[in-house]
DNA sequence: GTCTATACCACGATAGAC
DNA sequence: GTCTATCGTGGTATAGAC
């Protein structure tokens, strides 16, 4: 009874390789002796936690999820939904310098993943539909009828800021767009 | 003296195959041997006209750049600047169904050649990069000083917008992006 | 559960006949 | 200029000893 599964440790050190990895290469440009390496697990080893790349990546998606909900539940501490939109603002804010070196997590992700393979691609977009339904929430919890349509507009901005930022490599571009989103919040 | 260079029929059908293969897949997932067939070229003779992969994805580049400058033509026909970028929305909204299924034709490209081979990213973000200037010098003629920011806020809202349309399969994502673009012009 | 060796295939690229 | 055949590499995935 005593650790029936006690060696989940080196599963979770190939899903962070892979998340990393993914990030910063993409999927297709990444092979598993990449992923391997990096988590310092012997190539044959990883076929024992995953059955095939595609499996490997569905972990990182559920991974990924769980890391919106966490920090979703601290964003949630705040009264006002005004201010949970602040402090993910504040998040977007935190992360443009790794955003600008190499794109959105999520939105990469959800780009590269939608060119071709119909079973992947959704559940990326799943991904982005959780962002998508936890802003809609703050909308709707400011008494907007429009918060779908809000929420979208939010997003969009905020993607479409990354991936330019990332494309000029400048991080600037990010803080301008997120002071403009702050200030349309703050007029609601 | 006569058809000293004829046979550049073929090599516009392996740019013209490439362009749309890179399109719909993604560089990385599309083959010389994928190009070469939807170009009804045998494999061996890509290799006549481009000595390798990443000089096939060059001269695409090239192409969507002039493919830019054509329309930019057409659209300064009109001799208010706010027209003629009321013309660059109308060409959005156009395609916007082909973006839904396949994304941004520059972004996409500009995000996958970004993650990792910095050479062909920076032509990448060359194209990209000719959408903005010519998006400022209409802001520009129009006396902003800002016009710079203004620039990236009108191609960022366009782009985050085509990668949710994408994303979720909602082409009207885009559209209702669009209307509020031409609101916030006509206020200005 | 772990790791080595390897099967198998697809890719980019080349050689060389025509 | 065109096309066939093929080389070499590197990828996913598997077999099987330990």
């Amino acid at each position: 009874m005593a650790q029936s599964q006690p060696p989940q440790d080196k599963r979770t050190d190939l899903t962070n390789a892979a998340q990393a990895l993914f990030y910063e290469q993409g999927f297709g440009a990444t092979s598993l002796a990449n992923v391997a390496e990096r988590a310092g697990v012997p190539l044959g080893n990883v076929y024992y936690y995953f059955k095939t790349k595609d499996s490997l990546v569905d972990a990182i998606l559920v991974d990924r999820r769980a890391q919106f909900d966490a920090m979703a539940q601290q964003w949630e501490l705040h009264e006002d939904p005004k201010d949970r939109l602040g402090a993910f603002l504040d998040m977007n804010e935190a992360s443009r310098e790794m955003v600008t070196k190499n794109g959105c997590p999520v939105g990469g992700l959800c780009m590269e993943l939608n060119k071709d393979r119909s079973a992947l691609g959704t559940k990326a977009a799943d991904v982005l539909r959780r962002y998508m339904d936890w802003v809609t929430a703050q909308f709707q919890a400011m008494g907007r009828a429009d918060a779908d349509d809000l929420s979208a507009r939010l997003l969009a901005s905020i993607q479409g800021a990354m991936l330019m930022a990332n494309t000029f490599h400048d991080p600037d571009i990010i803080s301008r767009e997120l002071v403009r989103v702050r200030e349309w919040l703050d007029a609601m």
